[in-house]
DNA sequence: AGATAATGGATAGTGCTGTTATCCGATGTG
DNA sequence: CACATCGGATAACAGCACTATCCATTATCT
């Protein structure tokens, strides 16, 4: 198929695939000619790709870059094959401030050992951590952190969930796409059923305080 | 204080504190003549907090705009307190593709009877939760999708936790300023949390696959 | 008191991002 | 052969979040 067809399929406008083929979001199509090229069936995933990266998983241009480098690699093992991962598709630091970022810090490095993690601090996640932590703390909402290593137990049921997904499968490539995808669309998606869930909560402890409808 | 102090503290620029201003993030200060006002902790706290919601959980400042009304309002019950404040710092819809969307609805209205959760789809999460199961099937990445209630049920947890803390609390404006904040800095929280979880459970697999090291 | 600096308020300009438009000569299609 | 479409390059655009400039006024310093 030509741009045309590729733009009518996928969604995407003409002049949004040509930004994408310039940026080397989107592989060229094969030049039959020198103003004529073939796309197919790839393309049209990689685009659909692309744009659920960014109105879903709500990344960067940038971001779906890297998102998309992580995705073509090619791991050779797979140890540490999802540390690897995590460190391409990390968001980019926040925080600046030293003092109150050392503080988070402490604050992860205790957690983990309470937790006995076998993790170490240049997973950027540590960071973000940290900086999640401290800012909390600075806005005197710690009281959120007082059952904060619960809200890591509850994290690390939805880890083994996240993994035991890759026990099954055995081809590499395919693997790194799900745990790219599995990470970066996972997180709407945790955060979405965390607010159904808060809902039916609230509603459940409503009825508990008040007395049973006799009718 | 005036704006010059105001800034040093808070480690924002005059202009942008003019910008707030002007956008209504802030509160006038306090006028004591035609060009002189006055500015006090509550205007370096709300600073800090703006600073927050868009470094650290990422808000636009329409966004912020939305988080700090909720914030603001003058809750009159605790019934209901949760829903309302949901409502009103839910992130905006992403898809379009109603097909894809309805089929998204479908999976979470049998997951919410399947768990038999008391959630209204009129919770802007439902829908989030839709765009966000129908876009990792449009990938092919059901796979992901296999454990949908054991995610929805660790996130059950998290919300368990979430609504814990509102126990304790009598006061509501800072009761309905801790869930703003538990929501909106707590998700960021949550997935670093989950990077980090999954490292552990990765490198524990590792452990357990390999022959157990005689040193 | 007089020089200097800072202030509130209005208005305009900036840099970045993501996308869209225009133009070209070449190619495909009816 | 007419006419749409193409790939490719370059320019233009809109939105966002700031940032800069200007002004008449007010505060501060010596």
């Amino acid at each position: 198929m030509r741009i045309g067809e590729l733009s009518r399929i996928s969604g995407v406008t003409v002049p949004t695939i040509k930004y994408y083929l310039r940026d080397g979001l989107l592989p060229p199509g094969e030049l039959t000619s020198r103003n004529q090229a073939q796309y197919d069936e790839r393309h049209v995933r990689r685009l659909k790709l692309i744009r659920a990266l960014v109105d879903v998983a709500g990344l960067s241009i940038a971001g779906v870059r890297d998102a998309l480098a992580a995705i073509d690699s090619h791991p050779d093992s797979r140890h540490n094959l999802l540390g690897k991962v995590m460190h391409r598709i990390a968001a980019p630091p926040a925080l600046a401030d030293d003092a109150a970022l050392a503080e988070g810090d402490i604050e992860v490095t205790a957690l983990v050992k309470d937790l006995g993690w076998d993790v170490k601090p240049d997973n950027p996640a540590w960071r973000s951590a940290a900086e999640a932590i401290a800012t909390i703390r600075a806005l005197g909402a710690g009281v959120v952190l007082d059952r904060l290593t619960g809200y890591a137990r509850a994290m690390h049921d939805v880890a083994e969930l996240d993994l035991a997904m890759a026990a099954d499968i055995t081809d590499l490539d395919q693997l790194i796409e799900l745990v790219v995808l599995g990470s970066l669309l996972g997180d709407p998606l945790l955060t979405a059923l965390r607010r159904l869930a808060e809902e039916d909560v609230s509603s459940r402890r409503m009825r508990a305080a008040i007395p049973p409808d006799p009718a």
